[in-house]
DNA sequence: GTCGATATCTGAATAGTGTTCAGATTATGG
DNA sequence: CCATAATCTGAACACTATTCAGATATCGAC
């Protein structure tokens, strides 16, 4: 009896020995969570729960309960990044209209990550990931990413070049306003594709 | 001794009745301290406290914590929208000068309430209001104010009549998204007026 | 292999939270 | 003036984040 006790215990405990990876699953099951309960309403007990370990457990990895949310985050810019990347390798071609196609495909990759899951998208940008606010953004591949397909849209005479100046910074935030207005209702989802339309059009603008 | 207390709780009692008005208290306090903690970190407690009532009587007017925050956040639109009306109002005239100052002016004051106070911000477009999603936004005051400069800037001359279609969509999602990514340290403060640049050249894009 | 040191996790406790509900208090209308 | 309704309280419940002493497991040195 006695016996059978510290046996289960030991295989209980080597179960739930993790050994460096435990932040990785913390975070993925916080991330799991977060996705159906959004970014507040988000339970450091039930992650714990989740990956069977103990609440006090997670202290060893974060400092607190805000600092595993921001570990979600993290995650999730290089998962948008990636997803951004994949989809632009589906378009290859030094054609303008595969830069067309590309532009408009990293924009629409975008939103649909936001609209299918609104919480990440939420947790995201809503204040949970503290950046050091200095908007220092140019080593970031998702920058990389739209300014190559901009820098390939100039090269095919697609946008002027006085628009280039603010291809970034007009595709950015207006497909980031999008996604957001969108997915808090605020516009209806068709209004996505009318405003790559309108950007479109806007690029042209200025002198050649 | 029993008189006195009585009388003493007789008097409380009289000052924490509110007699409709609790409502609208709530919500002050409310606003006043997720401005300073943030819409999650708000406690329902600190609210009932602050106003001077127990906190089971929040629920005689909210059913839970979240209708609270999105009471908040109704109001918070309301005035954002009154804080648009009169900076408008203060830069009379028909002249184009004039509509491109109002129309730059009003991206400026969405910028400024999203600048000034990020925790409002966020609370207004983070998920913690409940709009019918839909996207009709077609009565809102803040969208009708934005189609009048809209007009006024076609009426001068300033923009094209093939922009014209876009003018909403792309001015309202590039200053909201310009908001969020300043406000969350993606971009620096001084990004706006690039972006409010970018806005005015992507206007004047298309035919007449 | 054994022992000490170190990393890793547990259990219990504390203080605080949202929410419910029976009942006390206050105001209102007939 | 009294009954009725509106309004708020107090106590309770289950749940939360966080802390910390101590148990357990792993690793390196001898």
């Amino acid at each position: 009896m006695s016996i059978t006790n510290v046996v289960r215990r030991k295989r209980v405990a080597r179960e739930n020995y993790h050994h460096g990876d435990l932040e990785a699953a913390l975070i993925d099951a916080a991330l799991d969570l977060v996705r159906q309960t959004g970014p507040d309403h988000l339970s450091l007990r039930a992650v714990a729960e989740q990956v069977g370990v103990s609440p006090s457990a997670v202290y060893h990895y974060f400092p607190d309960k805000d600092s595993l949310i921001g570990g979600v985050g993290d995650k999730l810019f290089i998962d948008l990044a990636n997803m951004q990347r994949d989809a632009l390798a589906q378009i290859p071609g030094t054609s303008a209209r595969a830069a067309k196609l590309r532009y408009r495909e990293l924009g629409r990759t975008y939103f649909r990550w936001a609209n299918k899951e609104p919480n990440l998208f939420r947790l995201m940008f809503g204040g949970f990931c503290k950046i050091e606010r200095q908007g220092d953004h140019k080593g970031e591949e998702a920058f990389i990413m739209l300014t190559k397909c901009l820098d390939d849209l100039l090269a095919t005479g697609v946008i002027s070049k006085s628009m280039r100046k603010y291809g970034e910074l007009l595709s950015w935030t207006a497909v980031q306003g999008a996604s957001t207005l969108i997915v808090e209702g605020h516009l209806p989802e068709a209004a996505f594709e009318d405003l790559l339309d309108g950007l479109d059009l806007a690029m042209r603008a200025g002198s050649k």
